[in-house]
DNA sequence: CCTACTATATATAACCG
DNA sequence: TCGGTTATATATAGTAG
């Protein structure tokens, strides 16, 4: 529909090909908008310029909103994590804010990518901290837990060793002998259950 | 463009609504086609009819390459995680797979999500669970180490009382007298009830 | 639900400032 | 690079089968 028909192939003229791209992707979203207007049904458009920008339509719900049904409740799960964690909800809602600001409409999809490289990464350390803080918290009590149990069998034999010199020294042996057991054991109980 | 123009806004009688929903969607993925085409870039759309079925046209790369743009790393990102994790990725693959099998074309997009909840279901509960465990095993060792702390002093105590009585004796030349076992044992069974 | 047919509305290629 | 004009190509509303 112009003056004279084109094939549908690689415009080779950079020219002419940004003008078409111009044209017709403003074109392409309008139509998205009314279709999703007319039908009633929900669209997603993204557009990646090759140089650098990014152009999107979403009818209906936004954007994010069409896409997480194909995370599903992604964002919840990430609810319970410790420190703040960004969603890739919040990702989009981020470059979605960056993409629509008036003055950062010049954004390259270099920046935006970078943006979320960052984001990505952070969220990773987020995590794997985390993961190491909760790691490392075991291991120490592992530790000093050992610790704690050798320390209470040397207290103990100690015990046990004054109690024989009490036995050896008293003649009847009044009988402090066998206290060991009765702490220990409840101990041992309590992990078997517990463990 | 018909015999007369139309309003864009929702129309309401259901039959003309779908006959124009079928024409329109054909005709914007064609041109959506083209302008992918024509100036060589990367478009991904997608058409969710309000009653069931999943649209899309994807140019250039395929909608999941697109698509994943915007998550950067997240796939990367849940590597570690304890548990195979669906990445969003591998959740458009599956959906994709689906999709483009000719013989469950017809899937509806209720089952699409019915699928989609299941994985993301399985995904929160795996996470949960990690998180659960880590943090009942510091709770556990946590206990533990408090009810060994105070089975130490205790300990202590006794040696302590104990080498009072080795002094006393040793000075007064008598035999060992009180034990405090009295008092240690119910103290240790309550520690054990709290563990 | 398509397919086909038109009449008409729209989109846009080439051109211009 | 942008916005407007115009001639033409395309899309599609209404209709019928």
């Amino acid at each position: 529909m112009g003056r004279r028909k084109v094939e549908i192939k690689r415009i080779e003229d950079k020219n002419s090909r940004q003008v078409t791209f111009s044209k017709r992707r403003s074109g392409l979203i309008k139509k998205a908008r009314e279709l999703s207007v007319l039908c009633d049904v929900e669209i997603a458009l993204v557009i990646f310029s090759c140089r650098g920008r990014l152009y999107e339509f979403s009818g209906g719900k936004s954007l994010v909103k069409i896409l997480e049904r194909y995370h599903g409740q992604e964002s919840e799960a990430s609810k319970d994590d410790t420190e703040a964690v960004l969603s890739l909800t919040e990702l989009l809602h981020m470059v979605q804010s960056r993409v629509e600001e008036p003055t950062i409409e010049q954004l390259s999809l270099m920046d935006l990518e970078k943006l979320e490289m960052q984001l990505a990464t952070a969220l990773r350390r987020t995590r794997a901290r985390k993961t190491q803080l909760m790691l490392e918290t075991i291991l120490f009590r592992q530790e000093k837990e050992k610790f704690m149990t050798a320390e209470n069998e040397l207290l103990e034999r100690e015990i046990a060793a004054m109690e024989k010199n009490e036995e050896y020294r008293s003649e009847m042996g009044i009988g402090l002998m066998s206290n060991t057991e009765n702490h220990r054991l409840p101990q041992m109980q309590t992990l078997t259950l517990l463990t």
